[in-house]
DNA sequence: TTGTCTGCAAACTATTTGCACCGAG
DNA sequence: CTCGGTGCAAATAGTTTGCAGACAA
């Protein structure tokens, strides 16, 4: 994976190393969809090395939040929630309040909105960062009747 | 205070009851501005009653969070904020990533965008709950240089 | 009087940290 | 061989809960 010597380089340049657990950290974010938290990845790492301890998960995602591969949510439960970044691109979290469920829409639909934001208040919003609560068109169907 | 008759209205209606710490914990949100942690509230609160429990400000918070007086929004530190809402009027929150300053913006500047997301996703946004991480315009011109 | 509400203490949950050993470079 | 990394266990921090007594209606 392309990812993967990127993150070899990364480390190497602040002299840090590459090791079987953060291997496999990176590998289990790029097979899960949206967001999860440290326990799920903690729980797919576990398939593949059966003795890995969530501190190291927790201190690989925050190595790969510093590098930029991984953003960071906080979840309407106070939980952490982490994405891998660059596969789909950056883009925009709808997160159901009801269900659940993520969507991912393309950053270009915020931009304009963001742009506007900035000439009027001088602020610079962090796309990764932006998590638009509500309720996704199942769940808004459902509580009409 | 307008506000407590209607929190004493909704107290009624569900069988509780308004006692002095409730009454304490509403006054000390009108007295902030913005967003403020349960820790905040509950170190304000001691100011008027020396000896009113954390345990008694969380359950405040959530009962008029329940009657919608009240909004939460999940800190990137992690942290829990709230905030009264109505006597601004619902607004949304511009949070500075940097300074942690908040900027509160009249909710018709992201109401279109808001109506854009319905209509192209179904999805229902909440504008209460939106919060939007970014730059403020003070440190993103201090970043500059 | 009748439940609800409170303070206290203890439980919980998510996350972080200290430490001695392990292992990548 | 040398540090950086790991698992383990314990510490934190924020929040929630159980309970016996206090008090609003």
């Amino acid at each position: 994976m392309a990812c993967e010597k990127e993150f070899l380089r990364r480390l190497h340049k602040a002299g840090l190393r590459l090791t079987p657990q953060r291997e496999i950290v990176l590998a289990v974010l790029h097979e899960v969809e949206g967001l999860v938290t440290a326990e799920e990845i903690h729980h797919l790492v576990q398939a593949s090395a059966s003795t890995v301890d969530i501190s190291t998960v927790y201190r690989t995602l925050d190595l790969l939040t510093q590098f930029g591969f991984v953003a960071v949510i906080e979840g309407d439960d106070g939980q952490r929630r982490y994405e891998l970044l660059g596969l789909h691109g950056p883009h925009i979290h709808l997160v159901c309040h009801r269900c659940g469920a993520v969507e991912g829409i393309p950053l270009k639909e915020v931009q304009p909105f963001l742009a506007a934001l900035r000439a009027m208040h001088g602020f610079t919003a962090i796309p990764e960062k932006l998590v638009i609560t509500g309720l996704c068109k199942a769940c808004s169907e459902a509580l009409e009747e």
